[in-house]
DNA sequence: TTGTAGGCGTTATCAT
DNA sequence: ATGATAACGCCTACAA
């Protein structure tokens, strides 16, 4: 046994158990050629040292780190703890550790993606929304991040990966369910309006709207995807409006929106929801749920796009365009 | 230049720079002895090659990763992803990074912490509650986490770093406030019932409310820390009983339980809140404040105890129990 | 099956 | 102020 705490080596190990050190590093590893006496030996050895292989090492001698940092920009959303509990989960199942960045006092990820380059990571995996394509870009072009994953949002920038709920048949199916059930004077509640703004949520409905009822509808930019902020902008512009002059169902880019325009119609405006003003979300967030809430909103496979995820850090993933994931319109009473 | 991509180490800078590779490592240490013209010329190297130094070969040469893994069990408690970004926002200032790990399906934190060893983290820090303090100090004894800190709970272990609020003088204020607003009929929603019970919130204030009120009250443990979890039992406990049987007010453990417990007694009991029955919670998450909760409970002072577990991570903390605070109650509407 | 070099990229320490 | 040696703990590739 050496002297500190915590110091234990391989080399420690090799002595105990009368192997050399490579017999013992052997050992550990999955199939590699040991006797079963060996890997006996070394691991009683180990066991009596309390020895366990540094990943560290491992890591810098393999170029492998099996790390992957989640880049996370806005944690007023309470979908952000659900994707996380599900991503580091499922990581870990396979193997890998999470860094938790967070990015939301910094001006665009580049910044976080060069500390995380700096650590290594396999793979940084966007889980936020206001970064710009460009900074990613140009982050990915001169650092050393192996791999770059948008997750739950698509991405334009083509050396991205993006793992993501369609975007077109999701809002598709929601702009149909909202049609028919009636409604005809939709307002988009979007988030904020970011540079690459093709392919959103909004678009879709938008143009999906207008070719449905032939009238392209009207959108509120929220400036981040916070309850409290879709709160306020929704009872500053429609306080004191005539009910004609009120949209009858907002469409709302995800729940974290949602939830704050409930509020706002129910305690803002005094008025009803659906009844006066019904509302959808996205996400399916677990408040989504609950009898104050009761939102009509979309759920994404998130396990399956967290195995997505596993499949394109191990490789086994390649054509970018088959990450895309149909989920499912789960209604309720808000709309 | 080197062949592949964000392969470029101190020596290629060095040779581009026509300077030593010790040289090129000084550059980027705050007091190393070196002249200014050659730490420009360095800086110039690295900027056109793109280098950056590697953490995971400084963590291996130092023993000093600037890595904290944060442990979480708990994901449906909205107030952990407060704790999370102030976290991880504070840690990040301070040159720390953090792993995420999700311990939620775990019997104990043992095997994460395990984990965490291996990448030598600086520290392992919990969020979490439902650990035991048996498993918790074996971790510690025989794995090598250099220091293990439980964050916003009190912990009965020695060898354990706690940084929280004062459960007695906050649990005293709140018990004072619901004696003083007139309640005489409390029941306490408690969490997880862990081993290590003593110091709890729960114990504090029943025995505050004893001492108060001449009567130890009631007391209702929730499987979890989750909204649904207390909307379920307070639904299960108190429907069809008449007023006089049910208390007037539930003082919850925390945040999450408070909200499921006015969601259940509004839409399962069909009763006020305040009127029927008030709420307390703890926490103050950011739901806490919205029309919908308005909820009566108490704020930690998570930056300064975010602060305070940087200075433990620097070691300019010593004295275990000075890391205790100081928080705030708040008073809405619902008690 | 087992042992041996050499290397991963950095830092501490000593020498110049 | 700068250069050089050894070490951090492990892995790949090769030799025995």
């Amino acid at each position: 046994m050496k002297d500190q705490d915590g110091s234990i080596t391989a080399d420690d190990v090799a002595v105990l158990a009368g192997v050399s050190r490579w017999t013992v590093n052997r050992a550990y590893k999955k199939e590699a050629s040991i006797s079963v006496k060996s890997r006996e030996k070394v691991m009683k050895a180990a066991e009596t040292l309390g020895y366990v292989p540094d990943l560290l090492a491992t890591s810098l001698a393999t170029d492998r780190t099996n790390l992957v940092a989640l880049l996370v920009d806005d944690f007023a959303n309470p979908h952000k703890l659900v994707m996380m509990e599900r991503l580091t989960r499922i990581l870990r199942k396979s193997g890998y550790d999470t860094l938790l960045v967070n990015t939301s006092d910094e001006e665009d990820a580049s910044a976080a993606l060069l500390n995380a380059s700096q650590r290594r990571v396999d793979a940084a995996v966007l889980i936020g929304v206001s970064f710009n394509d460009q900074s990613l870009e140009a982050a990915l072009g001169a650092k050393r991040v192996k791999k770059l994953i948008v997750f739950a949002r698509m991405s334009g920038n083509d050396n991205t990966i993006s793992i993501c709920c369609d975007d077109s048949a999701s809002m598709t199916a929601l702009t149909q369910y909202v049609f028919s059930a009636g409604y005809r004077n939709p307002v988009f509640i979007a988030g904020p309006q970011t540079q690459s703004a093709h392919l959103q949520r909004k678009e879709v409905f938008l143009s999906q709207w207008e070719r449905t009822a032939g009238k392209r509808p009207d959108f509120l930019p929220v400036g981040s995807y916070d309850p409290k902020m879709a709160y306020d902008l929704i009872a500053k512009t429609f306080r004191g409006l005539a009910k004609s002059e009120l949209p009858d169902v907002l469409v709302c880019e995800n729940d974290a929106l949602a939830m704050g325009a409930i509020d706002a119609i129910r305690y803002e405006l005094g008025l009803q929801v659906p009844g006066d003003i019904a509302v959808t979300g996205f996400d399916d967030v677990p408040q989504a749920a609950s009898p104050h809430y009761e939102l009509t909103t979309y759920r994404q496979p998130l396990t399956d796009m967290a195995k997505a995820l596993v499949d394109v850090l191990e490789g086994k993933s390649n054509s970018k365009d088959l990450n895309t994931f149909l989920g499912r319109l789960v209604t309720r009473e808000s709309a």
